[in-house]
DNA sequence: GATACCGGTTTCCTTTAGGATAGTGCCCAA
DNA sequence: TTGGGCACTATCCTAAAGGAAACCGGTATC
C-alpha cells in the first residue's frame, strides 16, 4: 500500500531526525551537573558558593569546569560587583531560558520517578 | 520583610526540590545512549542491528549494554520471536511512555539549537 | 561450500568525568 | 591577630564510559 510505505517511510526519516536532534540536545546539555546548574539559576542570579550549595557537594573544581562551559556556550552569564569585597553573581541568559520547558518536564518526570521507585521499594 | 522572606523561602525550597527532581531523572536517563535509544523504540519495536543503524554508530557492546540497563529499569522489553531464524525485538514499555514528553522537549531543543549554532557559524 | 546477515560477547584500550584534598589572595568581624 | 567566608585554582587520582576489533553460533542465500 503507497500509504502505508509513506507513513513508514516518513515516520523513519522524522524518526532519525529526531533521535539527531536528541543526540545534539545532550551534547551541550550532557553530564551530572549541566541541566541542575542552569535550573538552579532559574529563580535569580547566584554567587559561587551559593550554587554549590544549591547542587549539594559538587567540588568547587567541578563546578568551576561546568560555569565555564555553560559560560561559553551562553547559557550562563558571569557578572561582577564591586561591592565591598567583591560579590560574583552568576545569571542564566535570554538563550537558557530556552531550556524552561525541557527542565519542567524533567522535573516533573524526576518528581514522578521518585515516587514509583519509592513505591516498588515497599 | 515576612512576605519576601517567605516568598523567597518557598521559591528556595521548590527550587531545591526542583533540583533534586532533576537530578533524580538524569540518574537513570545519564550517558550518551539512553534518551535516544528511548526515542528510537517510539515508532514501534525495533530489532538490535536497526537500533544500531538509528542510532549512528553505536558499537554493540555498548547497545547492548545500555539495552541490559534500560530492561533493567524497566524501559525497554525484549522480545524473541521464534520464526525461521529467531527473531529479537526491543520493545518500549508503559512506562518509558512517561518519558515522551521529556522527549518531545528536548527533540523541539534541540532542533532549535542546532539552527542557532548553524546561525551563528554564517 | 563460500558468503553474508543477525544478535550478540569478549577483550583490550583510551578518554573523560568527576571527586579528594590542599592551597591562594582578598576581605571582614571578633 | 586569628579565624572565617568568598571565589576560586592546582594537583592528583579513580572509576566509569565508551570505542575498536575480533570473534561466535546459527541461519539463509548464492
Amino acid at each position: 500500500m503507497e500509504t502505508t510505505n509513506q507513513n513508514i517511510t516518513h515516520t523513519r526519516a522524522t524518526c532519525l531526525a529526531s533521535v539527531k536532534a536528541v543526540k545534539d540536545a545532550l551534547y551541550v546539555l550532557n553530564g551530572k551537573w549541566k541541566l541542575p546548574l542552569i535550573l538552579s539559576l532559574s529563580e535569580g542570579p547566584m554567587r559561587f558558593k551559593d550554587i554549590q550549595r544549591a547542587l549539594g557537594e559538587i567540588t568547587p573544581k567541578v563546578l568551576s569546569n561546568e560555569l565555564r562551559d555553560l559560560e561559553e556556550n551562553e547559557f550562563v552569564e558571569r557578572k561582577i560587583l564591586s561591592t565591598k569585597p567583591v560579590t560574583v553573581l552568576y545569571e542564566m541568559t535570554p538563550y537558557s531560558r530556552s531550556l524552561d520547558r525541557v527542565l519542567e518536564e524533567l522535573r516533573n518526570w524526576g518528581l514522578q520517578h521518585r515516587q514509583r521507585i519509592m513505591r516498588k521499594s515497599e
